[in-house]
RNA sequence: GGGGCCGUAGUCUAGCCUGGCUAGGAUGCGGGGCUCGGGCCCCCGUGAUCCCGGGUUCAAAUCCCGGCGGCCCCA
């Protein structure tokens, strides 16, 4: 019943850079390595995205803000372990016209030590704490690896970074625990499945006391991460010197947490749900929740085109994105292999059939289902069928996950899982960081993590490299 | 970081090894006709600095060098 997912499996890379691009979502060919540009269908997409992002943040106490692009040198360098995961990733403005800068400027690889940089200014006493702000930009990474399009960039369009100051570690820790609840609620929101882990050290954000992070599983089996979520402590509070008043009348460094998601998370909205159609989007993201394609042969083009238009008042009426492609030299046939392709959640065909029986027929994205549905029940049939394939689009991607994910506690079997793409392996693990990467090693895969939203139960357990006893588990993947 | 493959209309591609014709086709796009419940067909038209720079040659898309860009594999 559902539309083939072959090339969606077998050629995973081909089909996306061929969807986004067809679908005209995302336009990979401008001349400049990593950097594409977003056409007016998926910025729609795009725009949809972030507003329900803002809206889980404005509900929050966040508010948004807009800082620099650039970032003087010495601010950048100012939390040492920061600069120096980043140092060989950033792009530096060097020139002013023809004069060469006597301090570099930073394109921002993110904003903390910007946004630090003001928070000494912005931030007295007790009394203005909790902060929290968002803000929605573009950063800029040279990256050295193969880029990709929307999954590895150098310049990065849509990154929602949220930086958040706090009076004691309980609060930020609280934070913390907030923002992953709020990108739960996101996720969830597009209908994506997640794994929640704790980053191991070696893998922590550069500056972070601890990084909580969000993958999801890619067609090809590998993981991508679509959203990590920070505890900075008092790292960047103590570089920047950013202090607050206390009741008593002693000043402490505030304690920071930040918390990020770019636009991954649209290449992963369009991988986990696509087909060998093209896209498949849940109503609250698609630009156009339902088409409407007449099936106008000869002499019925007046019947046929009246009740298109009774039909589509109806769908407005209920405040549905309608559409409708009246097309002449275009068949019928063309036009439902075009608007799969873009993703639209619901098709109505309209032909003379319908005209005599006064009714539609419905058709859905997901599993190219038709009905037949009366005039009458438009306004109720329709939303619930909107619903209904969203439910079934999480219910698939999580089933999905699901299956892709396996419990080892032998190297052979775990590497074997890893290495040909099967998905992600839970294997218990001592604790130790060189048995962390020795596992990275066996495994040819990256660690995720330990798991945050599964039950851990180690009792008897050892850890599958050393053999000692496993004080927790954590999941190994193939990462982007 | 190491290795391999590739770059020809908007897109996909033939030609390259073995240098020489108006760079061929499909798709797209514009116009016209015929149609329309799953990419119909026909006619006319349109579209390529053959990635860039240099070299070899009477002659380069083709051979050589360098750069830029893309893809894949391994660490």
């Amino acid at each position: 019943m559902d539309p083939p997912r072959e090339k969606w499996k077998n050629k995973f890379n081909e089909w996306f850079r061929e969807v986004i691009y067809k679908a005209e979502v995302y336009d990979y060919r401008y001349p400049v390595k990593g950097i594409g540009v977003w056409p007016p269908y998926g910025m729609k997409i795009r725009n949809n995205v972030i507003s329900i992002l803002k809206d889980l943040l404005n509900q929050t106490g966040h508010e948004e803000v807009l800082f620099p692009l650039l970032i003087p040198e010495e601010i950048l360098r100012k939390e040492s372990e920061h600069i120096e995961k980043f140092e060989d990733e950033v792009f530096w403005v060097t020139y002013g016209g023809r004069k060469k800068l006597e301090r570099k400027l930073a394109l921002r690889p993110t904003s903390e030590t910007a946004i630090m940089e003001m928070l000494k200014l912005w931030i007295k006493d007790h009394t203005d704490l909790p902060f929290r702000i968002y803000q929605i930009v573009n950063v800029f990474r040279y990256e050295t690896k193969a880029t990709q399009p929307m999954i590895r960039l150098r310049e990065v369009t849509m990154f929602k970074e949220a930086h958040t100051a706090h009076a004691t570690m309980e609060d930020a820790e609280k934070q913390v625990r907030s923002a992953i609840e709020i990108y739960k609620k996101f996720f969830d929101e597009l209908c994506i499945p997640y794994m929640i882990s704790q980053r191991p050290e070696w893998d922590k954000f550069a500056g972070a006391v601890y990084t909580i992070a969000f993958d999801t599983l890619m067609p090809d089996g590998r993981t991508l991460q679509i959203g990590t979520v920070h505890n900075l402590g008092q790292n960047f509070s103590r570089a920047f010197e950013v202090t607050y008043l206390k009741p008593d009348g002693t000043h402490e460094f505030v304690y920071t947490t930040s918390y990020g998601i770019s636009e991954r998370v649209i290449a992963a909205l369009i991988a986990v749900h696509g087909d060998d159609h093209g896209l498949v989007l849940p109503y609250n993201i698609a630009p156009i929740q339902v088409v409407i394609v007449p099936i106008p042969y000869k002499g019925t083009e007046n019947t046929v085109f009246e009740l298109c238009n009774r039909v589509i008042k109806v769908l407005k009426e209920i405040g549905l994105r309608v559409y409708l492609d009246d097309r002449e030299d275009i068949t019928p046939g063309e036009k439902f292999y075009y608007w799969e392709l873009k993703g639209v959640p619901l098709r109505i065909e309209i032909g003379p059939r319908d005209v005599a029986n006064n009714c539609v027929t419905v058709s859905r994205r997901d599993t190219l289902e038709r009905k037949v549905i009366s005039i009458a029940e438009i306004k109720t049939k329709i939303p619930e069928l909107l619903e209904d394939i969203r439910r079934n689009l999480r219910a698939r991607a999580r089933k999905w996950l699901q299956q892709h994910t396996f419990f080892s506690e032998k190297l052979e079997e775990a590497a074997n899982i890893v290495n040909n793409r099967k998905g992600i392996v839970v294997v218990p693990w001592c604790g130790d960081t060189d048995c962390g990467l020795n596992i990275e090693d066996s495994l040819e895969g990256s660690v995720l993590g330990i798991p945050l939203d599964l039950e851990i139960n180690v009792k008897g357990k050892r850890c599958i490299m050393c053999g000692k006893e496993a004080k927790t588990v954590i999941r190994v993947s193939k990462t982007y």
